[in-house]
DNA sequence: CGCGATATTGACCTGAGTCAATATACGTGG
DNA sequence: CCACGTATATTGACTCAGGTCAATATCGCG
């Protein structure tokens, strides 16, 4: 992969080529005092005073998985709410025949699992660490109770669930109308105003990031995705590699991505 | 269309074939008794006291639309949230290159329009009335302050929303993963539990459904749709028309739309 | 250094889209 | 109540985007 000027060289120049940063979590133990500071910043807590989110705070248990590893499983009863503290989940479904949908992918701030007062409630969905990450968790029962003792916790929870449904809507329409270079070009930009990080490369997803989840994405399979990029690269769309995206004209994938 | 030993028959033997109650809701008045009887029952507002409803009651308004008819347009400035009172709403997407994507269908009890805080935020998708409709109508603004003066209320609709995006996630991996025949079963399948009604013929979808309807929801044509839909009538899973559709055996749909 | 997971590329195939001709339902208005 | 016209649905012939399968290349980890 011969990438132009930059540090990334290689097809037997032989070095390192990944450019994600890899430096990530451990399985570490965040500190009460980062937890405190986490919690006081999601979205939905933000307004409380440092005394609720004390209380509140108590009422987490903390967890790490490495790369890959399993958080819970579709199918599962649905006990806990989880809220990403380091790193990035992502969420899918699998089909009988083997097909995966990727749904979601979390970054710091986000919550999933369980939001049901059910007590018999499934996951309709697994969740997988993308990257080392951090979780705070906490029983669905008692968060349920702070939306019922916070009101205005419950909207900001109501509105996050809002925009999800939009976000899925979106999606079901670019699936269902979009070509295949609209449907990448489009899901490459989402990915990149979430995770972006601007470096002498482009525009860097920083996030491992394969043709197979991409394929999952996009209702697409990793050889069409892989062709796609590779004609991406040539026309100086992006630059990637295994693993990671960066996008070197926003500019020009916009135009792809704006007109379906 | 010739249907077996049914009222329906026709290919010139001449007479109605439509086995669909065609007895709408008249753009009608609702009495107030009959308002407060129906938001009483809104899964949202169950559990209010009488007076609770009456005072609600007075900030809706109440609009008939002919069938049709827009409710509202995709991109409109969202001010308003919507009741279904009586009557079938659809709500749908469109692509600029001319593909609608059918995103939801809504019977009485179901709500759609702004549910945001935002001032200045937009419909992201159009509404219209699949049949005459009956809608009561309330200010984005009011709806919001109910749900903060009501925590019970706003849990309720929150727990709606959880539903309608795992409602939309599901889809997303049937558009993804599954085959044609299994898409139009499980679409088929859906829609059937939501309004079916049992007839001679069977179990009919008591909505007006045409094949671009069901094209538009399951991201196929309208004549692959038709194709599709031949072939499981001389199957003798369904009979269907002219914006009809009545299944006649579920069990073979189900073993259809359940593997995948 | 060597291996396994990931990505690329090519040749071929096929399911579903497209376009077009035809049939049919059913509302409208005579 | 019939006849006509329009919207809807069916069906066929053809095309093609994207899937499938398989061979090869490449990365990056241990």
């Amino acid at each position: 992969m011969i990438l132009g000027d930059d540090i990334l060289y290689n097809r037997n120049m032989s070095r390192r080529i990944t450019p994600l940063d890899q430096n990530y979590v451990e399985a570490h133990q965040c500190s009460i005092d980062l937890r405190m500071e986490l919690l006081g910043h999601l979205p939905f807590f933000e307004d409380l005073s440092n005394a609720q989110i004390q209380k509140i705070n108590h009422l987490f248990i903390e967890v790490g998985f490495q790369s890959g590893q399993m958080i819970y499983l579709q199918g599962e009863s649905a006990e806990r709410l989880y809220v990403v503290a380091d790193g990035q989940v992502k969420l899918t479904q699998l089909s009988q025949n083997g097909k995966e949908v990727l749904l979601d992918i979390l970054k710091r701030g986000e919550f999933f699992g369980s939001l049901s007062y059910q007590p018999k409630d499934h996951y309709t969905q697994s969740a997988y660490a993308q990257t080392p990450v951090c979780i705070l968790s906490i029983e669905g029962r008692q968060f349920r109770k702070i939306l019922q003792d916070l009101p205005t916790v419950a909207l900001k929870v109501m509105d996050i669930m809002v925009g999800k449904l939009r976000e899925s809507q979106e999606m079901l329409r670019l699936i269902s109308a979009a070509s295949v270079e609209q449907r990448i070009a489009t899901v490459l930009l989402q990915l990149s105003k979430k995770l972006g990080e601007k470096k002498e490369i482009g525009l860097l997803i920083q996030m491992p990031l394969s043709r197979e989840d991409i394929a999952n994405l996009t209702a697409l399979t990793p050889e069409s995705v892989s062709r796609v990029m590779s004609q991406f690269q040539k026309e100086g769309l992006i630059k990637t590699g295994r693993q990671w995206v960066a996008i070197c004209s926003e500019e020009r994938l916009e135009e792809l991505a704006l007109s379906f």
